[in-house]
DNA sequence: GTTAAACATCAAAAAAATTTGATTAATAAA
DNA sequence: TTTATTAATCAAATTTTTTTGATGTTTAAC
């Protein structure tokens, strides 16, 4: 291919990026996540484990991919992290057809 | 986790949809192609590894993969195939600020 | 300070996706 | 009807992701 210009490099960014995202997205467990966060507005691991059904290192991985892209955001109470959507993230990315599946009703 | 019900079915099913469509955007190569469908409107397989820079097979591996969920359409001239991007799915799947990257403004 | 709970991280194994080069099928042109 | 072009498909090799089980870290309770 060969990158020739600024604009090209920008592009091949852009490509990266939404390629991680789309990447994130495209397994069933992550969008289960994604799902029951929205459900539920907030919860921590050991209440994700049992409510998916998955181990908690495989949870762990999981919740990571979702992190590293900024679908998710995570914050520490005690020893416990409460994982929650991050609705502006999703929103510029999904169709409102997905609203009420992986993200939640504009208020 | 165990299926339950129809319910649980269907959103199993729904899972595993939105899966396959999101794995499909999930990787460079593919963004770059419905990229270059959105820009031009419709193109055949052998313009489009020129554009892209990609064997035929290989092209054409990535192709089917969009095409299998129904992200683009394929017609047949003679010899040649046309792809072009399914606005509508495309559409219903993506947000608007995605619009002029992934699909066509609306008219 | 010991112990327990919550959770991230790591390394090895397993599974899935992608690439490569070759073959095949279909149409069109000579 | 032979030859060339377009493009799909196939099998083997490679690369990437995911799973699994173990280990490490942090905080809180005792």
């Amino acid at each position: 291919m060969g990158l020739q210009n600024i604009s090209d490099i920008n592009q091949q960014e852009m490509f990266n990026t939404y390629e991680s995202k789309f990447k994130a997205l495209s397994d069933q467990l992550r969008l289960k996540i994604m799902y029951e966060l929205n459900q539920k507005g907030q919860i921590c691991v050991c209440d994700l484990t049992e409510i998916i059904g998955l181990s908690q290192s495989k949870l762990s991985y999981h919740l990571k991919i979702l992190l590293d892209v900024n679908l998710i955001e995570r914050e520490k109470i005690g020893t416990w992290n409460y994982y929650r959507l991050n609705e502006e993230e999703v929103r510029g990315l999904l169709s409102e057809e997905l609203c009420c599946i992986f993200y939640p009703e504009k208020k």
